[in-house]
DNA sequence: CTGAAAGCGCTAACAT
DNA sequence: ATGTTAGCGCTTTCAG
């Protein structure tokens, strides 16, 4: 049995409510004396609090969810830890969920981390065309905050990347060099981010009267092997320069691009998204639009705990913009 | 107000202890129709237990703690996916906490997880030489899992990897292929693993007649950056191969040895540790140690379970081997 | 400055 | 098969 505030109630000779003052450093309503007689037995018996039954009285439980879809993918790591660090600071705890982009996961964490009266949560779902229980959640008045993929609902506290802004200055950069030949290999087209990174590219093909040709646009599904099977379509039909919109699938392209015997970026150039670690280790390092991961998690949580205490916010939605990191894997056309 | 099990109990015209025992799915003790009424009345409110009032009276909250140094660390994010879904398929959560190998920090999540009453921990951490808080953390009775890092302790369960093993196959092959000048960049050395890849290096080189010798052993802090300097000041000492105690170092000696205007593998030879997902991409493919992240931590949040659960167990230590993965920045000296 | 009492939502003996 | 009661450890009125 830990020792609770009982013991030392009793050990001080005074009533619990006394102890659960100094406890939570209750503004004066104690002498000095009885408030170190207490801090005393408090050290000497090293009592701690129980979060549970204080988390039962006050319906706070200093505890957040971060959802996300899969901690293994590269992206997700600095995004976790910005949202750790930030919640460490304010004294939150962060349940850890994977949801594989899977509906049905989703709706169980959301249940479990109800049912564990988390005092928010922090979204990250791809379920653009389904989200019910994403609406139902926030409804259901508990603080949400939704990260990356974006959600259309009214009401919404997030932080987001300008995707399409993103898509665009990729595409401009190589349209700048000389291309013309631009092959895109896209995210899945069910997420919103994957869609505004198309458009983007898209858009800036039109801006420079270049046509869209759809068969230079290839369906990829954020993953390397996607990369590499996108990669091998485009370079039948010619391109100069492919626009992956992840960095993984930029990776995949080097493959595939290698594969066919040319090189990069001589022969062709690649520009990818995101600006993970590993992008500036690859030979050559990969010209890529970075994306401020570890910033927009720290930021989302640091919403989410205004959210939480109440403490007001100038705007609901954080913008984060995207940046053009040249490295060497793209090149002009001769 | 959420509904609770008295809301129903009321409107069902049973007690709550009806209730309680329909939705624990107790052993008989209800009649079908009763059952079937509670059940009813649960769905169409929406009832959802409260794990907190649950927690308070069963000490039990279905939750864990997984302590780590760093999410970001490419090593780090397969294992915490391995004990999430572990976690997931028995029915916890589990608390993500970074620690950046800091003493404090270690200590200051432990406490928070106890005030949290989190049902087990699975730890990860750096401090050999000082790890009262450890011990103590296991003396208090909260069951305990050890991963990756060995404590010297009586009485531990954990899951490791043979890193000695490791450290000896990686040299063993790089001796194989004809090297003799073998350089090695080493982890910290307070942390466990990274003793123990060297000592399998140095065992390696003895057994097969190599005398050892200490400048081409670089202390590096498996990091990027201390691949490059170590790997710069092992050239200097004409080494023709370097066994890089991780692949992080691994990547930072491919930097330094490109800027030397060496090739890898033709000049140099390099072995990296941990195989993470990123050495297959990179160009040439890094040849390296297998540590098979995911799989250690599902086993290890399994026996955590199981201790949680009071199962019985085979063994109290999983140990898991390294594995060479023989790829392209390794070749025989002609 | 301090204490008594109620109650958060639930489980677990113990009755009936 | 069902209900009564106590109590988990704490915060929070309300009194004094």
């Amino acid at each position: 049995m830990a020792v609770t505030i009982k013991d030392i109630a009793k050990l001080a000779n005074v009533s619990i409510t006394t102890v659960s003052r100094v406890i939570n450093n209750k503004s004066e309503g104690v002498s000095e004396e009885t408030r170190n007689r207490i801090l005393q037995l408090v050290k000497e018996l090293g009592y701690q609090p129980n979060a549970i039954a204080r988390g039962l009285v006050t319906k706070k439980t200093k505890t957040i969810g971060l959802i996300i879809p899969d901690i293994s993918n590269p992206f997700f790591p600095d995004i976790a830890r910005g949202v750790e660090d930030s919640a460490h600071i304010y004294g939150y705890n962060v349940f850890l969920c994977n949801t594989d982009d899977n509906l049905e996961k989703e709706s169980e964490y959301i249940n479990a981390l109800k049912e564990k009266y988390v005092d928010g949560i922090i979204f990250t779902s791809s379920s653009i065309p389904k989200h019910e229980h994403i609406t139902d959640l926030i409804k259901s008045g508990i603080p949400v905050v939704i990260m990356d993929r974006r959600i259309d609902s009214e009401d919404i506290y997030g932080v987001f990347l300008d995707n399409y802004e993103g898509g665009y200055i990729a595409t401009k950069y190589l349209i700048d060099l000389g291309h013309k030949r631009i092959g895109c290999i896209t995210g899945p087209l069910y997420i919103s981010n994957a869609i505004e990174r198309l458009e983007g590219y898209k858009r800036a093909l039109v801006d420079n009267e270049i046509e869209v040709d759809n068969r230079l646009i290839f369906e990829g599904d954020y993953k390397i092997n996607s990369g590499i099977i996108g990669a091998e379509k485009l370079l039948e039909h010619e391109v100069t320069a492919i626009f992956a919109s992840n960095d993984l699938m930029a990776y995949g392209a080097y493959k595939a691009i290698r594969s066919y015997g040319y090189k990069i970026p001589d022969d062709i150039s690649v520009v990818g998204f995101d600006d993970i670690q590993l992008s500036q280790i690859l030979e050559p390092q990969l010209t890529t639009i970075r994306q401020p991961a570890y910033d927009m998690g720290l930021t989302a949580a640091r919403m989410l705990i205004k959210l939480i205490e109440g403490k007001k916010m100038n705007k609901k939605i954080a913008n984060f913009r995207p940046q053009l990191i040249i490295r060497q894997s793209t090149k002009d056309i001769v």
